[in-house]
DNA sequence: CCAAATTCTTATCTTTTGTTAACGTTTTGA
DNA sequence: TCAAAACGTTAACAAAAGATAAGAATTTGG
């Protein structure tokens, strides 16, 4: 895919939160980047400020934990959704999360300085400033569902319902992410799925 | 507590994410309402919007949902933060979360309407999207935290953590709903709880 | 002030999960 | 192409959590 096409589907894929006018367009753009991710390389490590956000036209990642030497991964992001250490580039403070590609990532980016930058830009800031509130509101929306799924569910009920609406996650990822996802280990994710096979005959 | 001095009280909590000017305060304010709730009335029930915001000046308010006719607390709210069904008022669809005073409760509100209208206002526009944007990502860094724990913890780590940092919660909250918080059952952290005394000594 | 409700602990029993390891299958990458 | 790595299932056992119930202490609300 070339810049013009990646640069395209991302002014496509964030309609939903604001549209630029032709002359806001070229200045945002400027501020963008077009960056690729070989498989397996890393967004964001531990300990290191991830200063940049970005938005995948191709590919995925893995967010991922390491505990007693162990990966314990929890989320993905997917084509025309954005990928960050999001707790770390919104307060500057070193991150906890390793991100990942899981394939070939192609994305657009944008650093925390270009951010600033256009916030202090008069010919952008309000745009940026509701753009950026229409991207937590909704990550706000995507996490209160998860803190709720885990206070009131069963891993199993959890990966019923997963099963009823997570389609893509099921379809492009390995079961032991999706166990470590659900908050509980693969082994038991067998299990689970075993019972359910059964209690369905 | 009478409405000037909740009012200053809410100017001076939320002047973290912005400060108005006395013209701006002026027109800001006529979009706020005092309210008091009494103990155990709700400010929000499920399968209704949550058309409101509030913001605590005194008092605290307990997040519960009803599964199998038994109640599970999911958060609180204290003084000198928001309450609302943040999903419900961000999305105008009904919820699925109880929003209950846990103490007589008065804070200072607005209404979606009401911040729909500040939002067309050119006179605040800018500065309530800003508002917006980092109230949203604060409780966003909150709830990623929040997942990372349920992923990467056990529960009786997730209750040593509290420990260390969540004095306002076991201070004020009775066990069993902080149980509920940390995604196990009452008597579950009863015997953590006694675990912990015994590896002590 | 006192009865009722709430809260916390403890015990018992059942169910589920974690841990470790083994095994066959599939995928990967050199 | 082929050895190594990754993946999913299963088994066996230990550890933890859920469910239920009982009992004591505390709080509450009229």
């Amino acid at each position: 895919m070339n810049n013009s096409e990646a640069l395209s589907l991302f002014r496509k894929g964030i309609e939903k939160y604001v549209e630029f006018n032709e002359a806001e367009w070229i200045v945002f753009s400027q501020h963008l980047k077009i960056s690729s991710l070989k498989k397996k390389h890393y967004f964001a490590v531990p300990e290191k400020v991830c200063d940049k956000v970005g938005f995948i036209v191709e590919g995925a990642v893995r967010y991922f934990h390491v505990k007693d030497g162990q990966d314990i991964t929890g989320y993905f992001s997917f084509e025309n959704e954005f990928v960050s250490s999001y707790k770390s580039f919104l307060t500057g403070q070193p991150g906890f999360t390793y991100v990942q590609a899981l394939a070939d990532t192609q994305m657009v980016m944008f650093t925390k300085k270009d951010m600033d930058q256009m916030l202090a830009n008069p010919m952008l800031a309000y745009k940026i400033e509701r753009f950026g509130r229409l991207v937590a509101e909704q990550y706000l929306c995507c996490y209160e569902d998860r803190v709720v799924s885990f206070i009131t569910q069963t891993p199993e009920e959890r990966y019923m319902q997963l099963l009823s609406t997570g389609r893509e996650i099921l379809q492009r990822m390995p079961q032991h992410y999706i166990a470590n996802y659900l908050g509980i280990t693969p082994v038991s994710l067998s299990r689970i799925r075993r019972r359910i096979l059964i209690d369905a005959k």
